[in-house]
DNA sequence: AATGGCATACTAGTATGCAAGTTGCCGCGA
DNA sequence: TCGCGGCAACTTGCATACTAGTATGCCATT
C-alpha cells in the first residue's frame, strides 16, 4: 500500500525505529486512514508500534514539518486539516517548476533517454487496472522524476515531492474514474512524443496541460470533501 | 549578527530551548563560525548551552533536513560541507520561480503595493555601508518576500527561504566588494520600476538579470573558497 | 619494527521518569 | 436545573539513564 516516497534525505540515515514509525503514520495521514481534525498521541502510538516516546516523537516532527501534524504544546497532536492556500501554492509551484524542467529535458533528451521514457509508459500502460492503484502511482511519479533526470536537474523533483505532499493528500480521497488512467497516460505520451521530437514549447505546452488536468480533478476533490478542509 | 529568517514554521510552535539551540546553531553554521567538515556532538552542545540532549537532537535534525548537518549515526555529526551542485539547484529554482512571481507582481500590483515597493527601496538606501551589512541583507530579503506577496504567493518566498539556505552559506563567505550595495540597490530599483509600469516582460528581465549578478558573486566566492566545498 | 587484536572512550539511538500546562468532567451549591 | 469551581487525567517538553555500535590507540605478538 505505501510505497510513497520514502523521503529520508541521504544526509541521515538513521535507525530503523523511526523509519517504520515514520513510514507508517506518513501513510496512515497521506491515505486517510486517520482523517484530518483527529488527535494522536505520542504514548499511543509509541505503545501501538512497540517503541518508546523517543522515536514516536521525531517522527511527528518530522511529519508536523511536512505539514501533516499540528502539535500544540501540552494538549496534543492533531492531523492537519489540508489547507487549499497550500495546495493551490503547491499547484504553483510544481506547474513552474515542471513546465521548465520539461522545457529542458527536451533540449537536451538523447536517445538513451527516449528510450527510457518510453519503457516507463509501456510499463504505466500495464497497470491501468484500478486494483494496482499504488502502482500506477509510483510509475506516475517515476515518469515525472525521469523527465527532472533529463533536465538535469533531479534534484528539483526531490522539492517537488515534499511540496506536492499537500496534493498528495487531496489525489488520496479520491477513488478515480473510470477513463481517468488512460487520460493521463495519454497526456504522458503527448509529453515524451514532445520532448523525443526535440520540441521545447510543445513539451511545456503538454506538460502544461497535463497538470491541468491533475489539478482541476484536484479540485474538484476538495469541493466535494470540504469536510477535510480548511480555507 | 543574526537576524536571518527564523524560519519556524507557525504550525509549530515548539519551546523556547529549541529555538535558542536551533538559531544559535544556524547562525554559527551559516555565518562560517563552524566551518564545514567541523563534528559536534549532541553532548557538547548540549553542555554548552545548558540544556539537555532532547532539544539539542531536535535542531539537529531539523538542520539536517535543511542541509547543514549531516549525522552519521554511532559516528557523529558534522557540518556539511557546500555541495556546489547543491547550489546549483538552489540557483535554478530560485531563478525560475522569482521570474515567474515577479511577472504575476507585475500583473497585479496596486498603487499601495508600488508605494510599499518603494519605502523598502528608501530603507535599503541608508544601510548601504559596510558596517550595516546585516540590515541591507535584512531588507534585500524583505523586498523580495514583498514582490512574493504582491504577487499573492507569500508561500513561495518561504519555500525560496527554505531552498536558499545553501547559497546564504556561500554568501557569509564574502566581504563584499566596494560597489556591490549600490549595485544591489540599483537592480532592486529596475525591478520595482517595471513592476510600477506593469510591464511583466520587463520585470521578467530585470529580475532575472539581477539574480545573474547574484549568482555571478555566488560562482566566484566558490572559486576561492574551493576547500569548503564538495563536488 | 610492523601488525593484529583488544580495551577504552567516544558517538548517536532508545527508553523512561519527571515537570508544566491544558482540557474536561464531576460534584457541589444556588 | 443551571452554573461554577476544583480536581483528575491527559497532553507534550525536558532531563537523564542505558544500549549498542564505531573509531582509535595501546599493547602484545610475530
Amino acid at each position: 500500500m505505501t510505497d510513497s516516497p520514502t523521503s529520508s534525505s541521504p544526509t541521515d540515515i538513521r535507525g530503523p525505529r523511526l523509519h517504520g514509525v515514520y513510514d507508517a503514520l506518513r501513510a496512515a495521514v497521506l491515505s486517510g486512514e486517520i482523517h484530518p481534525g483527529e488527535g494522536i498521541s505520542e504514548t499511543r502510538v509509541a505503545a501501538r508500534y512497540g517503541v518508546s516516546r523517543t522515536p514516536v516523537r521525531e517522527a511527528f516532527r518530522r511529519l508536523a514539518d511536512e505539514g501533516f501534524l499540528r502539535i500544540v504544546p501540552q494538549v496534543g497532536t492533531f492531523v492537519a486539516p489540508i489547507q487549499l492556500s497550500a495546495v493551490s501554492d503547491s499547484q504553483f509551484i510544481r506547474e513552474t517548476l515542471e513546465c521548465r524542467t520539461v522545457r529542458l529535458a527536451a533540449e537536451r533528451a538523447e536517445a538513451a533517454d527516449v528510450a527510457s521514457l518510453t519503457r516507463l509508459l509501456d510499463s504505466h500502460r500495464t497497470v491501468m487496472s484500478p486494483d494496482r492503484h499504488s502502482e500506477f502511482f509510483a510509475l506516475d511519479e517515476a515518469t515525472h522524476a525521469e523527465l527532472a533526470r533529463i533536465a538535469g536537474r533531479p534534484a528539483v523533483w526531490d522539492l517537488l515531492v515534499a511540496v506536492k505532499a499537500q496534493l498528495d493528500r487531496v489525489r488520496f480521497l479520491s477513488l478515480h474514474s473510470e477513463g481517468w488512467a488512460a487520460k493521463i497516460v495519454g497526456e504522458h505520451q503527448c509529453i515524451v512524443d514532445r520532448v523525443a521530437a526535440r520540441d521545447p514549447d510543445g513539451a511545456e505546452e503538454a506538460m502544461r496541460a497535463h497538470l491541468r488536468t491533475v489539478f482541476a480533478a484536484v479540485d474538484e476533490i476538495a469541493r466535494t470533501n470540504s469536510h477535510f478542509f480548511e480555507t
